[in-house]
DNA sequence: CTTGACTCTGTACCTGGGTACGGAGTGTAT
DNA sequence: ATACACTCCGTACCCAGGTACAGAGTCAAG
């Protein structure tokens, strides 16, 4: 009664424990964001694992990758013994990215901290409103 | 010869100094990122200022957010006394949409950092490599 | 005053990431 | 053994964000 097989799901069960429709899921398995999944009699039976993987890629998306993106972050957890060489390299490349990422969001929050102080209240003038300008020296702002 | 209106430019002048191409403006300029611009004779002549706002357009976009983001941060520009009362509050929604993706890109990263560390070496055993269990848990890492 | 580069409007097309639908098969509860 | 929910596959459609014409007008150099 509880065999490894009893845990697989259907397509219409997995989309609801991972918050996505059953066209979604279809549509990353055309995709190969899924790996064909396992087939009693025709419908395809997926393992408990697929729900975090569908939220993996929803939340690597939200973070503004792509699914392509996703698609190398999830091959990178299948590392064997032939792939691991390239892990460390092709870790340090998405690290650099996020931290590249990381820091132009910094700097466009400070330059809006900076335009909300000075532009938000009821005193300022109307000359000082320059929040593209903070952004054409590099993000660095207004107070200077 | 120098008179402010000898500095607004053709389109095309306009697409190459912002990296961008001729269709890309006119798109923009439907989607209402950039403001009409004044024409002489048929021909639309744009101020040097529109290569900043494209710039800044694609930088944003870059970062993961979408045109109608970019808008609303062009439109906070364009502050004054009606609208200033409001700045501070949306300032805010965007610096804390931003503060949540750069939680959500830390972790990813220090995530990434530890299964390089863990995977990345020839010593370590397949039965290690378990980057979505990392993820599962709120992204707190291998190490636990 | 013509030629060639550029611009105009409009419409059509493309990719990424889905979403919807039609018609047929399946599985199960009664 | 039939009804009903669910699944199958294929195709078509949707939105965002562009990209690519076509056919006509414009501008500036020679």
């Amino acid at each position: 009664m509880k065999s490894t097989d009893e845990e697989l799901m259907t397509i219409g069960t997995l989309a609801k424990a991972s918050g996505v429709g059953v066209e979604t899921v279809r549509f990353y398995h055309r995709k190969g964001l899924l790996e064909k999944p396992p087939r009693t009699s025709g419908f395809r039976k997926y393992p408990e694992s697929d729900v975090r993987t569908i939220k993996f890629v929803k939340r690597v998306q939200g973070l503004g990758f792509s699914l392509k993106d996703a698609q190398d972050l999830l091959d990178l957890a299948l590392c064997s013994r032939e792939t691991r060489p390239f892990i460390a390299k092709t870790c340090q490349e998405k690290i650099d990215q996020i931290e590249r990422k990381i820091t132009d969001l910094n700097k466009m929050a400070e330059m809006l901290h900076q335009f909300s102080l000075i532009c938000g209240s009821e005193a300022s003038d109307d000359s000082e409103c320059r929040l593209l300008d903070c952004f054409e020296n590099n993000w660095e702002c207004c107070e200077k």
